[in-house]
DNA sequence: TCGCGCATGTAAGTTGTTACATGATTTA
DNA sequence: TAAATCATGTAACAACTTACATGCGCGA
């Protein structure tokens, strides 16, 4: 319902390619908006068919012509009503959590082992919003409104990854206790 | 890739009707995996022809006969197959947090109240996850491992939900700036 | 009597994933 | 010289959403 909207803002911003965007997506919004290139490159052709998008072809020598979309007057009228629009949640499908489910057939070791791997790649993607919110939030009161809700979607991101190190922990508790009372 | 798997695993703990696991996938498993009923019984039907499960018609009177699912031979061996590969992490995609993408367009007041409208969404959820916690998981030491594991799932939800409601205070102290500075 | 809970589904449409496809340039 | 980055896509398939459809019993 709203790669459409997640691209739309994201060109709000500033006009950007395809690969510009899936790289955004990756990156400075990852705790934001997920889609891979096949999917981005879709949308915009569907979004510029539909009249949000107006298109922009930048020639490159020995590498395909960079085509920089921008949102048209009816792509920023399509945003602000979005925006004025309540929102529902994002629904929740964890297969880490499904794991926990399956009982006598979960194996503590190997699922400590998974934990594991988990934690380290939070762990990464924390430090990576880290170093985006030292890079570019480091001055909070000084910084233009826009700027300070951006820093909000990611601060979202740094607790959401604080509280899954912490799980992490929990979980860690747990299985020591099992796998030493039943080794 | 795996509501098939969050199906297994739910009937592996035991059998249930398509309504029975839409009720778990919306109350005590909804911070594990979300799905709808069309979704449900449209897997469930599928999965029975691929032989992961079998069926066992539960004739009743005045309502539609209720069709008892279990796990097959062939269901337990695919469970325990699938909990042996390690997970991938679910996609992010949060409709909230491209609002605070929406930079100019956002109104900040209409803003506020939505995040107080989630907030008190978060709270609620939390406080499901408490009861099913108080209820369920409050002697943790003398509970068996499996139970254990769905304890854990469940912390991941209360965590997740606390740091919601944390970072609803970091906006709201931004908001209330912007608020006040310029009215 | 109105809405909720029980209990099942079908159909159409949208969104997301996976596999395939190309090819030059820069960096290690 | 191998891998990553830049830069674009198509096609087939799988998963998810939304709308439609039925009907009884129970409690407020």
């Amino acid at each position: 319902m709203s790669l459409k909207y997640a691209v739309l803002a994201a060109l709000h911003e500033q006009p950007a390619t395809g690969y510009d965007l899936t790289r955004n997506f990756r990156t400075r919004m990852a705790n934001v908006w997920n889609a891979s290139h096949q999917q981005i490159y879709r949308e915009l052709a569907k979004m510029t068919e539909e009249g949000l998008l107006e298109v922009e072809e930048v020639p490159q020598e020995s590498r395909p012509d960079r085509k920089l979309y921008r949102l048209s007057d009816a792509g920023t009228a399509s945003l602000a009503t979005w925006l004025a629009e309540p929102q529902g949640r994002p629904p929740t499908r964890d297969p880490l959590l499904v794991k926990l489910f399956g009982g006598d057939l979960v194996d503590p070791a190997s699922l400590r082992e998974e934990i594991e791997r988990h934690r380290r790649n939070w762990q990464e993607e924390l430090g990576r919003y880290q170093d985006i919110e030292a890079e570019y939030f480091s001055k909070p009161e000084q910084v233009p409104f826009r700027f300070r809700l951006q820093h909000l979607a990611l601060r979202k991101g740094i607790l959401a990854m604080e509280a899954n190190l912490a799980w992490a922990d929990e979980v860690a508790g747990v299985l020591k206790d099992e796998l030493t009372s039943r080794p």
